[in-house]
DNA sequence: GATTCTATAGACCGGTCGGTCTAGTGTCTA
DNA sequence: TAGACACTAGACCGACCGGTCTATAGAATC
């Protein structure tokens, strides 16, 4: 009755190969067998812990990428009081995981936000509620350290939106500078901003 | 001698149709086949064309995208002295292209960038390059306006940046709040910016 | 009018795509 | 120890991939 305990590992894998994937080519831009090879994975696997194949996968990859950047915003505004501060350390380390990959690994979400159509709505959905709960964390920061409310919303949208733009920017210039630069002019802005809580 | 004046047409047909793919599902997600249909053409001519087969036509679709965005840069700053007036037409328009394609089209440049890989030199150079050269015309329209340049540089990377950012989530939102929302953020931070003025 | 060159046209190819199917293995329950 | 079940394993499939090839149409050159 219970599920296997040592099961899970496989399942793991193949979700990991998936994110590692669509960070470096997308989602169409990486085959089946590719995939099961870096998961080290027969097919059959994949069809057993994914009924709805490739995009199945994906669609779970998605949900655990939203889980991880949830968490790791946690953490920082956790261990930073000052957003403005936590925002710095979360840009920093994209670029050094930019770097440390050789420009191949951008965030994951992207890739496949940008290839998926109208039709793929149960990725589409994924994404897009993960994006509104990314903002979320990072408005109520924001409003957390004397942000007024409608303006923190607005300010965490420019902030994921300068974070993706900045990370894809960065990728194909095989340089870091667009997120150093990035990082930098939001955080003049935002420290410039005349009402200053502090 | 002189090349066939009435030719090109074919040719065009192709880089447009192309660049379609590109905004709507990026460079994997669409089949020669389709994109052949879409321009009425067949596959000898891809080939008479660009000899270097669908590679090369996303190369040159990557250059055309970046002249329009060039010149469409250059239009609004024409017609706006104030940039930030300027951006906010900026965003405006790629809000109603997207809204009138049922969120389909965004830009066609974020999302091969996404896709590529550093084996894909002549793709990512093109991008890179024409990445910088938009970010240098919104810098100079900065410093027109009297930003200091080294901030007016990293300004115009936070633009860029939150340009591309606010359109992907827009586009899966499958709504254009991104887009008003970063678009709005930026402006009230520059325009509270303690100006250096002129 | 023959030749040449550009451009159009699509049959054709091997390879790979995502996906299905059957078989085997190990473990837990009865 | 028999059966059920979760999981692993990979042969196999039709469809479609990007790309090559030959044939032809039409204008320009001689």
């Amino acid at each position: 009755m219970k599920p296997n305990v040592a099961a899970p590992q496989t399942r793991d894998r193949l979700i990991a190969a998936m994110l590692d994937a669509l960070r470096g080519r997308g989602y169409h831009g990486v085959g089946l067998s590719e995939l099961l090879a870096s998961a080290g994975a027969p097919k059959g696997v994949l069809y057993h812990h994914f009924p709805g194949g490739k995009a199945e996968l994906a669609a779970v990859a998605v949900r655990v990428a939203i889980d991880n950047m949830l968490s790791s915003l946690d953490r920082l505004f956790e261990k930073h009081a000052d957003p403005a501060v936590a925002l710095a350390a979360w840009m920093d380390g994209a670029q050094k995981q930019l770097r440390s990959s050789a420009y191949e690994r951008g965030c994951p979400l992207a890739a496949i936000a940008l290839e998926s159509t109208p039709d793929d709505v149960a990725i589409r959905s994924a994404l897009a509620e993960g994006f509104a709960a990314i903002r979320a964390r990072i408005a109520a920061a924001l409003e957390n350290h004397g942000v007024e409310p409608a303006m923190a919303s607005r300010i965490a949208m420019l902030i994921l939106a300068a974070y993706e733009g900045a990370l894809l920017q960065a990728r194909v210039a095989g340089r870091s500078d667009a997120l150093r630069d990035t990082s930098a002019a939001l955080i003049a802005l935002i420290d410039a901003q005349p009402r200053s809580p502090r």
